[in-house]
DNA sequence: CAGTCTCAGTTGTAT
DNA sequence: ACAACTGAGACTGTA
């Protein structure tokens, strides 16, 4: 046990963007993360091995085709000691760390004994009826059986008071119980796994932040409520953590299975939901041994996130403030007061004595949502000091200083030196740049061209155009509805038609992510009377996000990102002129273009969401584009046979013109200066052959070739 | 020892 | 400005 704490780390191998990251999901432009093996089969214990599953390029796709993600629970022994020996570090036997009674008791059980309970036989939920109920003291037995927690808790705090369901909570668990029936989830939660790997934690990130945009997109369209606050964030997490949809539940010390140091987080829930951090609001994260003499507590993760004081000038180095005094309480009335050494405080002095290995979090600002964060993993610290000092506020503090273990891939410091670019604005500090803006101003944001890898000076020459070029426009039979929404169209104006185009609901959030997965998606168009920084406008909006093409190590130039992408977000549109077929045959004939793309019916993005909510594309006309003499970003954007970007057609219309165009969203968080890469499709014609190419994308299940 | 209660603890969003 | 909600620990009830 003692040597154990000390020496659990085995540093992941390869960089920040180590190929070996890329997570094992199906070929195809597929959103979901689909695990066609079995426990056993899984294509980590046998990459060569596993198959290539192959949906028939010409679908079609009809609802259920795709099998949902089973939750497979695979056994301990196979979870621990088959294949994921080798990928992730795990040198310390979990159960050694498992707390014996207190966590599974507090954790895990706590919440599967309290959501089995209330189910009928089917299965279905028991929901609406109770809440008329009239006696009051049977009303909170039974809403502490109730399937969702927080109105348990809701009710429980407020005995006696109006312990109504409201009409915004009945909406909310229908919209929920509606999703998680598409994942074939409203059963009893069977499914929680003990440790993840990178699928399963990929696949829950995209449950949530599908439930939590749904939820949005539900209160969007209502009127708000004065002094409610909506939080989807809270709302979207609560419902999947009672679901058991989480991941790494027994808390560890070292390194989360399935998580890499340098991945990024948006909500505190995401970290917990997948293991990271437990707690959604303290910023310590500790566990017990009891047979440990004295019950020892050790920490096992901190974030730092700018509420104290913390010291974060050294990249390696994070001087961290205890927890406790009240110092950031914003409640009146209390009393701020000297920090105790209890709870978090004690676990980390008591992990200074053990010197054993503390995750560390770090909150950042977002340079693309400054009023959101972005929580950091910078892997692992270990506490080397620690000290009292009186804080800003006069009382006394704990700090420890923490130290980054040696050997990790660069996480923190690469932020930090992304913000001195961003700075810099030439960055002329930076090795390997080539030009600071390639677009030469056509875009709203420098796009820079680096190549630290060899001597070549550039790509071949194109013109840069940030959009498309067409000869001539689609003709619509019947003249298309243009919008008068003047101060930009709102999500629950009905009366809107570009509202209604999308079946009632605006297609992005407020801070422009897409919401859900459609078919296709319709922007407002030239003649529609909105203004430009309309929310039904993002793909036309320009680049939200500061790009740079690179030179990768072996497939030609690349792109990548300094900032971090949501998942849902808008990277870039495919650029270039539009061609016909017949042009573009003739061009592949003669090798003569390799940046071509055809958005031609039922070929091409087949990415789907799980269960309900996949929609197979729509392409109401076909289009081939050729950026090889003009084009933006996305000309250079590598094949991915596990990609982070999907395409999605885009239609914007104007009287009897229909412009389609392809727009690219993130399927996952993308950290920092990852390759963006999305999949080129397979083949859907005979011709297909000539395209073929070789692949190097590196992933686990990398099919060998694309189109 | 199991169930119930209390409260510390920050965040994300609305104003 | 504020309400959101988990988990730990304290407390209570039962075997």
């Amino acid at each position: 046990m003692e040597q154990g704490l000390g020496s659990n780390y085995i540093p992941t191998s390869g960089g920040p963007v180590d190929k070996s990251r890329v997570l094992n999901v199906r070929p195809l432009r597929c959103l979901v993360p689909i695990f066609p093996s079995p426990p056993g089969m899984s294509s980590f214990s046998s990459p060569q091995t596993a198959p290539f599953m192959c949906v028939p390029p010409t679908g079609p796709f009809p609802p259920g085709v795709a099998p949902f993600y089973p939750f497979l629970v695979p056994t301990e022994t196979q979870a621990v000691h088959s294949g994921f020996s080798n990928t992730i570090p795990s040198p310390v036997p979990i159960n050694s760390f498992r707390t014996p009674i207190s966590a599974v008791a507090n954790g895990g059980t706590g919440l599967s004994r309290r959501s089995s309970k209330n189910r009928t036989p089917e299965g279905a939920v028991m929901d609406e009826d109770y809440s008329d109920s009239p006696n009051q003291s049977d009303f909170s037995m039974h809403v502490a059986d109730h399937d969702h927690e927080y109105t348990t808790r809701k009710a429980g705090k407020r005995k006696g008071n109006s312990q109504k369901k409201t009409r915004n909570d009945v909406d909310i668990d229908s919209v929920a119980n509606s999703f998680l029936a598409s994942f074939n989830l409203t059963g009893v939660d069977t499914y929680r796994q003990v440790d993840g790997d990178k699928e399963l934690i990929r696949y829950i990130l995209m449950m949530y932040d599908l439930l939590r945009r749904r939820i949005t997109q539900v209160e969007d369209g209502k009127e708000a409520t004065p002094g409610v606050t909506r939080r989807p964030d809270l709302r979207a997490g609560t419902i999947l953590m009672n679901k058991g949809v989480r991941t790494n539940v027994n808390k560890r010390i070292g390194a989360v299975p399935g998580i890499e140091v340098g991945d990024i987080f948006f909500f505190r829930m995401e970290l917990c939901l997948v293991g990271l951090h437990a707690p959604i609001m303290a910023g310590i994260d500790f566990m017990s041994f009891k047979d440990i003499q004295g019950g020892e507590r050790l920490a096992v993760s901190v974030i730092s996130s700018g509420g104290y004081d913390d010291n974060t000038e050294d990249g390696d180095v994070l001087i961290y403030s205890g927890q406790g005094g009240n110092i950031n309480r914003k409640d009146k009335d209390v009393e701020i007061m000297d920090q105790k050494l209890e709870r978090g405080n004690l676990a980390l002095e008591k992990s200074l004595r053990r010197a054993n290995e503390v995750r560390v979090i770090r909150g950042v600002k977002d340079a693309v949502n400054p009023t959101g964060k972005v929580y950091l993993y910078d892997g692992l610290y270990t506490v080397q000091q620690s000290w009292v000092e009186k804080g800003k506020s006069g009382v006394n503090v704990f700090k420890y200083k923490l130290v980054r273990v040696p050997g990790q891939p660069e996480a923190f410091t690469m932020w930090k030196s992304i913000q001195q670019w961003r700075e810099e604005d030439t960055a002329t500090s930076r090795t390997g740049v080539i030009l600071p803006d390639l677009t030469s101003g056509a875009e709203n944001l420098p796009v820079s061209l680096v190549n630290d890898v060899d001597d070549e000076k550039g790509p071949a020459y194109f013109t840069y155009f940030a959009s498309l070029k067409y000869q001539k426009p689609f003709n619509l039979p019947k003249p298309s509805l243009s919008c008068s929404c003047r101060g930009g169209c709102q999500p629950g104006d009905l009366n809107c038609p570009c509202v209604q185009k999308n079946a009632g609901v605006l297609p992005y959030t407020a801070l422009g992510v897409l919401l859900i997965y459609k078919s296709l998606i319709n922007e407002c168009g030239p003649s529609c009377l909105c203004p430009p920084n309309c929310r039904n406008r993002i793909s036309q909006a320009g680049l939200k996000i500061r790009l740079e093409v690179f030179k990768t190590k072996d497939k030609g130039w690349g792109l990548r990102s300094w900032d971090p992408i949501r998942a849902g977000a808008f990277v870039c549109e495919y650029a270039g002129e539009v061609i016909d077929v017949s042009t573009a045959q003739e061009l592949e004939r003669e090798k003569e273009d390799n940046y071509i793309f055809y958005a031609t019916g039922t070929t091409g993005s087949l990415e789907v969401t799980p269960g309900n909510f996949k929609e197979t594309p729509r392409i109401p006309f076909p289009i081939v584009i050729s950026a090889k003499n003009c084009g933006n970003v996305a000309r250079f954007m590598n094949h991915g046979c596990t990609p982070n970007i999907y395409w999605q057609p885009v239609l914007r219309e104007s009287d009897n013109e229909s412009y389609l165009h392809i727009a690219f969203f993130a399927i996952s968080h993308i950290p920092p200066m990852k390759e963006l890469t999305y999949d080129y499709g397979t083949a859907q014609s005979g011709k297909a052959e000539q395209r073929k190419k070789k692949c190097l994308c590196g992933s686990l299940n990398c099919r060998g070739h694309f189109y």
